[in-house]
DNA sequence: CAAATATTTCTATTATTCTAGAAATATGAA
DNA sequence: TTCATATTTCTAGAATAATAGAAATATTTG
């Protein structure tokens, strides 16, 4: 993931509502929640809902499939996986052996080469 | 890491200058970088700088430390741990064996207990 | 104390984002 | 085709955030 994508992501998720919404659908798993389901369990006016959902699905978090009439929404496991990876992979990259060794967000330190 | 935190990080990381004056900081490890240093690398105005720094410094991602006429500044690894913690505990807590086993992000089903 | 340096606070302007009502689109059912 | 349901797009006003100039504060040096 590259600097840009990763702001748009972090972008997406710096929002009380769309924090929310990304985490329901998380925990939903597979099966995923019907855009109605959502409306429901926020209280959101369909048009907010959208719009939040649209920038949630631009940053690549959230992706949906239309079923009749219903759009079921899940989460992209493996674009979050892509973004704690930038948030990992980059850190430290310029100086190996400091202080972030000993944190688990550093992986400098834990590479193969 | 609430929720609340874990908005308030993500919301200082979400911003391109931000994203860049923390990505500095992480890669200058323990020494860190002067608030001059960082105007200096980034052309940013001295307010502007200070109102950013003051953003992440909020959010808990910088910490400094005055050293004579000179502020220098430091990225809080074990804050941004946190907030990678928070995102990755949370995720599918309400249905273990769901599509995220195969991720790296979900730790669900990789818990001991 | 006065001058110089580093950084912040104050303030106002500009730009962006949020929100939701109303109209539009897409699908399914009668 | 006509009606009902689900969701989106359009639109505009309201709220929030970004930016930077100028003044203020804190510290060191002479």
């Amino acid at each position: 993931m590259k600097s840009k994508a990763a702001l748009v992501c972090l972008n997406a998720l710096a929002h009380e509502r769309r924090l929310i919404l990304f985490r329901l659908l998380v925990r939903a798993g597979d099966v995923g929640m019907a855009v109605g389901e959502l409306a429901e369990a926020t209280a959101m006016a369909g048009a907010s809902l959208t719009n939040h959902l649209n920038i949630l699905r631009r940053a690549g978090l959230v992706e949906d499939e239309r079923r009749g009439r219903v759009i079921q929404c899940r989460a992209n496991y493996p674009q979050m996986n892509a973004l704690l990876g930038f948030l990992t992979e980059n850190c430290c990259a310029g100086s190996p052996g400091a202080s972030c060794t000993t944190t688990s967000s550093c992986n400098t330190n834990r590479r193969a080469s």
